[in-house]
RNA sequence: GCCGGUGUAGCUCAGUCGGUAGAGCAACGCAUUCGUAAUGCGUAGGUCCGCGGUUCGAAUCCGCGCACCGGCUCCA
């Protein structure tokens, strides 16, 4: 006599078990066939489930935004699978989950899926969805379900069975039409209800199990959406987002290149320059405020160095070297070995800490080919590198001053959408437990003492000690991890840094790593991308475009630009002999925040016409009012 | 590194069945001197990523290499 509770408090009262699907029948025609999922108890369950209990129910349609997706999603990657099994027959199934936009599933086949071979599965899920298959869910005894995909040949699927499923339990397979998969669930009723807003995106290779010994099985992505409409409008921001990818906006803009003599190292071109260098003076500024000295230390070091510090044995395949006159160098992956050689300089006390060393540290990294990606992972780049030296006792309040200057930093490019990430000591480890729950809980405390919501995670730390991440969110919602304070017992004793303490004993310091933007260049292509391209005022490599409208005003336009150009702007002129629309048309593409148009008429009155790169016309300036404006968004930052 | 795809003019791209390559934009020249997102006409521009093979003949087919793109793995 199960008694159901309805999320609007009302009760229905049934004289035998029911199902989800019942109940919404009993409630309504239109439920019962909007109904894709029922929640019981706060479980999502199929419309099928049987309810024997007094339980409380909510009965899950396309409203639930969230839930509808995920069970769409999920259902769209077993109509896929189903699809390619009817047209490519011998072709495992792996795995297939819902996935943020759409889904994918891994199948194992030796013949690799071509563009071509998606479509017609595209078109072949649209026909499964037209036969409204019944979705069933079937509970299998273990064995037999072990047994049954064995004969089919499913090696992955009984591999899952014996992984998952603890012995002697039992389980449970859903099944369409003739195709059956082992699954969780919950799904959908029936195939019809997948609709219609799902696509084919790609096929990639992907490694059972993710891991790279394993062999490769082949994924293929897609996107699901509850109709057409918002399918088009993913498909939509996905070409929005494409648009300002840093690569793509970094030749258009002329920012720099990259060739095939000297894969994932940029070449920076003159604008692009002047951002790089525009960022490392702010860094600089906040240096100088934050008590660093900047040093700079060789690019290449004697391999015994690399030896000395770890890196050699743990990334020597990572690492770029030469051999000259019988002696081994490495071009430097890092700094901090450069960074102690600086610290054991002479012979230090208690007195000297904390000592804040930094570097704009050009570093070399022989990544893997398959991972590089414009900007964003290089094999040439510039660490914003800091190094403190201090005792133990100094840790905290270190670590919360860099917290401070990690948000000043970010506020000031533009970013405030920020996650933070405390790692602790992992399995392998150096140092005894008492220094890691010294470290631990000064970085904990740091954070904690500043109000600070933070992710713990256990296990991720370096195995020199732990670290705070900070991970930055851009205008279109992706995260980018950049900052990062780690604290290292470990390379300072290797490479023989210490001090003298107070009590005239020999102490090794606690050295922290630290970097705000990490890699310059990475920090530009986030930059770009959360820009579009539209760079603050400040970072804008040409600020200011004065244009002439016929050649009677080149000679005026020449002054204007002149005069900003001697206040400390970047400011260009084009007198080209093109027409005015030709010419904002160009410089509002290249992004320039400001364009100035002068004809007879501002020749006149020694004024100029203002327009944002946004397309507004900002009416007419005199030059000093519009230097007092250009000043203020500088000093601002003003995005 | 692994799986798949791509590589043609400065840029974006087309090129059918194997028959020595084409557009738009940019560049250059001339005309035009114009008021807020593309003025017109003309000219020039190619080791079709590299090396090798098949073929009477290769941008096109095959092999190897390199680079890039999308994923996977990795990222001190």
């Amino acid at each position: 006599m199960p008694v159901i509770t309805l999320p609007d408090g009302s009760q229905r009262r049934f004289d035998s078990p029911v199902s989800v699907q019942e109940v919404a029948a009993s409630i309504g025609a239109g439920l019962a066939k909007a109904a894709l999922a029922g929640r019981v108890n706060g479980a999502l369950v199929d419309t099928s489930c049987v309810l024997d209990q007094d339980v409380e129910l909510a009965i899950v349609t396309n409203r639930d935004e969230e839930t509808a997706l995920e069970l769409l999603r999920h259902d769209a990657a077993h109509v896929m699978a189903q699809a390619v099994q009817e047209l490519y027959p011998g072709t495992q199934v792996t795995i297939g989950p819902a996935i943020e936009n759409g889904f994918y599933y891994d199948f194992a086949r030796e013949e690799p899926f071509t563009p071509e071979d998606l479509e017609r599965i595209e078109a072949r899920m649209h026909e499964i969805v037209k036969r409204d298959l019944p979705i069933v869910r079937e509970v299998w005894d273990r064995d037999e379900a072990k047994r049954v995909f064995g004969e089919l040949g499913e090696q992955y699927k009984v591999a899952i069975i014996e992984e998952i499923i603890p012995e002697g339990e039992a389980v449970s397979v859903y099944r369409q039409g003739d195709w059956f998969d082992v699954c969780r669930g919950p799904h959908l009723p029936s195939t019809g209800k997948l609709g219609n807003g799902f696509k084919l995106t790609k096929v990639a290779g992907a490694y059972w199990r993710g891991d790279s010994r394993n062999p490769m099985l082949q994924r293929i992505y897609g996107t699901a959406w509850r109709d057409r409409k918002e399918l088009a409008a993913y498909l939509h921001r996905l070409e929005e987002a494409e648009k300002r990818d840093h690569r793509k906006l970094g030749k258009q803009l002329d920012l720099f290149h990259f060739q095939d003599e000297a894969p994932g190292m940029a070449f920076w071109h003159a604008k692009g320059r002047i951002i790089y260098r525009l960022a490392e003076a702010y860094m600089r500024e906040k240096l100088e405020q934050y008590g660093y000295q900047e040093v700079e230390t060789p690019q290449v070091l004697d391999r015994s160095l690399w030896e000395r510090s770890g890196h050699w044995e743990k990334f020597s395949d990572g690492m770029f070297t030469t051999r000259l006159d019988e002696r081994d160098y490495a071009i430097k992956p890092m700094n901090c070995p450069g960074h102690i050689q600086l610290f054991n300089q002479g012979l230090k006390s208690y007195r000297d800490l904390p000592l804040r060393i930094a570097e704009f540290g050009v570093v070399h990294r022989n990544e893997p080919s398959g991972t590089l990606h414009g900007l964003m992972r290089a094999r040439r780049f510039t660490q914003d590198d800091a190094h403190v030296f201090c005792t133990e006792a100094q840790l905290q309040d270190e670590v919360a001053t860099l917290i401070d200057m990690v948000f000043e930093t970010y506020r000031d490019f533009g970013f405030t959408d920020i996650d933070l990430a405390l790692s602790l000591r992992p399995p392998q480890r150096v140092g005894g437990d008492a220094l890691w729950d010294k470290a631990e809980a000064a970085l904990d405390q740091a954070l904690r003492a500043k109000g600070l919501d933070f992710k713990v995670q256990p296990g991720e730390g370096a195995f020199y000690g732990p670290k705070i991440e900070f991970t930055l969110h851009d205008s279109i919602g992706r995260a980018w991890q950049c900052g990062t304070i780690q604290v290292d017992f470990s390379m300072p004793g290797r490479l023989g840094a210490h001090y003298i303490a107070e009590d005239n004993s020999k102490q090794v310091p606690v050295m922290i790593h630290r970097a705000i933007l990490g890699s310059v260049e990475r920090f530009i292509g986030i930059l770009i991308e959360h820009y579009a391209g539209q760079l603050p005022v400040w970072l804008s490599p040409v600020q200011v475009m004065v244009l002439n409208i016929t050649d009677r005003q080149a000679e005026y336009v020449t002054t204007v630009a002149n005069a900003l150009r001697e206040k400390g702007f970047r400011a260009e002129t084009d007198l080209r002999n093109e027409k005015i629309g030709f010419k904002i048309r160009e410089h509002t593409l290249q992004r320039v925040p400001y364009l100035l148009v002068v004809g007879d008429r501002e020749v006149e009155s020694r004024s100029i016409a203002v327009r944002d790169r946004a397309g507004r016309d900002l009416g007419i300036f005199e030059l000093g009012a519009f230097i007092d404006r250009l000043r203020e968004e500088i000093v601002n930052r003003t995005r």
